[in-house]
DNA sequence: AGATGTCCCTGGAAGC
DNA sequence: TGCTTCCAGGGACATC
């Protein structure tokens, strides 16, 4: 599944071919979860001037406008100077000057929105709510542990809200908390500053780690659709449930939090 | 306001 | 073998 470091790996795999391209052509196929939000002709014509992200948005900068592109669970994004004939689940399609850009989704949970700024009533809801980058300075861990101490739910399901810090998703979540050594459960206010300094450590290691792998998790998720990404192969806990712990062969646990899978060890990970 | 539950969608796996 | 059910995932939204 595309997670941030696999979106920053797209991006950067086309942001500087497409910069400069003129749109020729806009086309959607089956709905993605949001409407596009114009007429897709109305775009023929602008100019492409740059692509960013924000947490797993995609931002395609026109000379007027921005295309928010997320790629869901299952997208992924193509971009050549001609693509083979269109399949089923090929949901967007962007011709423009310098070539096409395609949006691959089979369980279309990924979305292509366009709005006029990024102030817009639009980008705002979508981008408004985001916790700060954690690959950025503005990730700091004594505002993290700050953060925590305002929030009671469990640790588990408040990294995953991403209002506090954006890209630690499901499998990160738990990764990160194992390597802290934090039971998922934990309160998030309950943390001390030594142990909120331990998982904002944690959580920059497993993303980064994540980064300096995410282009070949590209490669293998382009060509092995739904298949376990790289991380299941060394991951500590996640998917792990019932085998024993790398650390210290304790049985591997699974909960359920929040209509969402968490796994852990019990005896490396304490509340 | 924060916390919680629901929903969107498809394909693959598991269960019958 | 063929059906049904469950599950995975991010995140907006409604409700309390």
């Amino acid at each position: 599944m595309p997670e941030l470091p696999e979106v920053e790996v797209t991006r950067r795999s086309f942001a500087d071919r497409i910069a400069g391209a003129r749109i020729l052509a806009l086309s959607m196929g089956k709905p993605l979860r949001w409407p596009l939000g114009c007429e897709p002709l109305s775009l023929a014509g602008r100019v492409v001037h740059s692509v960013a992200r924000r947490g797993k948005y995609l931002l395609v900068h026109l000379d007027e406008g921005v295309l928010l592109v997320h790629l869901g669970m299952s997208g992924s994004l193509q971009f050549a100077p001609s693509l083979p004939e269109r399949g089923v689940h090929d949901h967007f399609e962007l011709s423009t000057t310098q070539g096409v850009l395609r949006l691959h989704d089979p369980r279309r949970f990924g979305a292509v929105v366009y709005a006029p700024s990024l102030d817009d009533v639009r980008a705002v809801k979508l981008l408004g709510g985001l916790g700060v980058e954690p690959l950025e300075l503005g990730f700091d861990p004594l505002a993290f542990h700050r953060a925590l101490r305002l929030r009671r739910a469990p640790i588990k399901q408040v990294l995953l809200a991403g209002d506090i810090v954006v890209g630690v998703g499901n499998i990160y979540a738990s990764e990160a908390l194992f390597m802290a050594g934090i039971h998922p459960a934990l309160r998030a206010d309950k943390l001390s500053k030594p142990r909120a300094q331990r998982l904002h450590a944690a959580i920059v290691s497993v993303l980064q780690r994540a980064v300096a792998l995410g282009g070949s998790t590209l490669r293998d998720f382009s060509s092995a659709e739904g298949q376990s990404g790289y991380f299941q192969l060394d991951a500590m806990v996640y998917g792990r449930e019932g085998q024993l712990c790398r650390a210290c062969g304790t049985a591997i646990q699974s909960i359920r939090q929040g209509q969402r899978s968490t796994f852990f060890c019990r005896s490396c990970q304490k509340k």
